[in-house]
DNA sequence: GCTTGCGTTGGAAACGTTTCGGACACAGGG
DNA sequence: CCCTGTGTCCGAAACGTTTCCAACGCAAGC
């Protein structure tokens, strides 16, 4: 910038308001500026820019979890457009679900100074985020420690209309399989008990089957072993994806096919030998927001209290969570 | 740090010195400095460390398009693993295949002083990052105008194997349908073509398809279009994973099932009606590759001439390849 | 005791930007 | 002619590090 000040024989000062929206700045004396830029290839050093105090860097940072999964796939390219339309970069922060890496993973983002956070949570304390002051935006999950902005799915309605769903053709014997998420999966096993108690049918504990992982492995193994139980759920609630795959990996060898519902949509999902109905939500929609909502308070144009963000479930009926019960 | 030297009662040096490593501190200063960093809080900030001449930031950047495909998705995540492990944080770039807005998206990129770039390229000059300092690895695909690492897979011969296990079946009009992707498909062209030479069999232009769009549904029109055709192909190739997506689409309304063979591998191919046949290679391993290379240019740790790297693809037969041919 | 060298420490300079107080020129009003 | 206000511009200070050189203390060697 000081190679351009001297190019154009003007000050540092001047160079900086060209720069910048160049208010203040007499058309030709700005003009000579932008022809020293071209001429020098000059680019504004970020680095440098984002050292002035109070002035944040201009990029935002995303901490999820397994970018392979396309529901934070499609989380992260959503944030990722509307971040990008403000002229702001996403840095990405990966963590496998562990909540220290997840702490050291963030603590080095604020070390970049980074304008704001979007996090997808793990349990544990988030505390330790109040005091950076950095806005926060939980996506997905709530957080403990800390009140900030979140933007999550209505978890316990999808289960709730999951199950009912289920429970309207007719299945009484549905079983639902938790990936241990935290938060999410455990919201929805309480829309799936709400279900069953606003229709007046007590829940089968043994139906209700914690997966040791949130893998397809693990969801095929135990649908393996419940549907060879004496007497076998007519109707399996997913709670995840993932899970989702398993569930009807394992169904390939089985005779009597029980109903599916899944818990978030999937590529294929409408392709598979019986297409499969999913309780599903705007995915795009939800990383959109939370990095609208996240620009708005890192420029400070949104003061508001911390927001709660829910967005609806539908379900979307494709066949599998329709066949009817076997008698 | 100033806060930290002060509380310490040392010099900002030591606390620089302790921050880093801590190579000719004494261990009972050292102790004292570490006390006062945990007091206050202290994190160092990344910015003001990259804003010394000469030093890089510690993050890459990465380039690509649409997150929401798993092929990049999986790159990204490798990426994302690897660079983790050497303390570096990578930015996300994402472009919707268009030069321009790519071109703009490194130049910010460059701007916030990354340690190197990571780009999947679209066609087009890429030799404005010769002067840009700036460690550069093309992933997926080479680029013009610079001379720079290129890590790929071996698209012909991906091309090639599937055409020629078509041909083994006895299939004889192939058609292909080809994403307007720059260089990938073109090469997986070739491969087509090679492999039909090689079988003396000529290619019927009429089934050599370049589709508007890499989006599934316009390979579903085109696959419609294939099948109604007077003489229809009873083999074909689908050069992308959406693509492959468009054309079973397609064909679940046809009566005389052709045989496919996708290129990448996606999730639930095997959970098809028909499992589908894909000619695929190790694309998180790509991923890992660049990331690693890209952190050894950065660091200077290799400084041998530009590297162009080849990942074979294998055939992963599943059932849609080995069909046979009606007659 | 003086010199030499080494291990340790202190602190100024530099990085490239933004910002802010002030300077300068000029016009207009008194 | 002086004063004031306005529009434009200059350049020093500041941001928080790292790095380099100087300085210091101390032990060993002479």
């Amino acid at each position: 910038m000081i190679d351009v000040a001297k190019a154009a024989g003007v000050g540092l000062g001047t160079v900086s308001r060209v720069v910048n929206g160049g208010a203040g700045v007499r058309e030709q004396t700005a003009s000579r500026v932008r022809a020293a830029i071209d001429q020098l290839g000059f680019q504004r050093n970020e680095v440098a820019r984002a050292l002035r105090p109070g002035k944040k860097s201009s990029s935002l940072a995303l901490v999820l979890g397994d970018l392979t999964n396309p529901f934070y796939a499609t989380i992260a390219k959503a944030a990722l457009e509307v971040a990008g339309q403000d002229g702001f970069a996403v840095v990405l922060g990966s963590v496998d679900e562990d909540p220290e890496g997840e702490r050291r993973a963030i603590q080095e983002l604020i070390g970049r100074q980074v304008a704001g956070l979007m996090i997808v949570p793990d349990q544990g304390d988030h505390s330790y985020l109040a005091g950076a002051g950095v806005p926060v935006v939980f996506v997905d999950r709530p957080a403990h420690g800390i009140e900030a902005d979140i933007v999550t799915v209505d978890n316990e309605g999808g289960g709730r209309l999951a199950t009912e769903h289920l429970l309207e053709q007719g299945h009484r014997r549905i079983a639902i399989l938790l990936a241990p998420s935290y938060h999410t999966t455990g919201r929805r096993l309480r829309g799936y008990r709400r279900a069953h108690r606003g229709a007046g049918i007590a829940v089968d504990e043994s139906l209700v089957v914690q997966l040791p992982e949130g893998t397809a492995e693990a969801a095929e193994k135990a649908t393996r072993e419940l549907m060879h139980k004496p007497d076998p759920p007519t109707g399996l609630f997913a709670s995840t994806n993932f899970v989702a795959e398993g569930v009807l990996r394992a169904l390939r060898e089985v005779d009597r096919q029980p109903a599916v519902v899944g818990f978030d949509d999937f590529r294929m999902a409408d392709m598979l030998p019986t297409p499969v109905t999913v309780v599903a939500s705007d995915t795009a929609e939800l990383g959109r927001i939370a990095a609208r909502l996240l620009l708005d308070r890192a420029s400070g144009a949104d003061t508001r209290a911390p927001q709660r963000i829910v967005l609806p479930c539908a379900l979307i009926q494709r066949g599998s969570g329709e066949v009817p019960v076997l008698p």
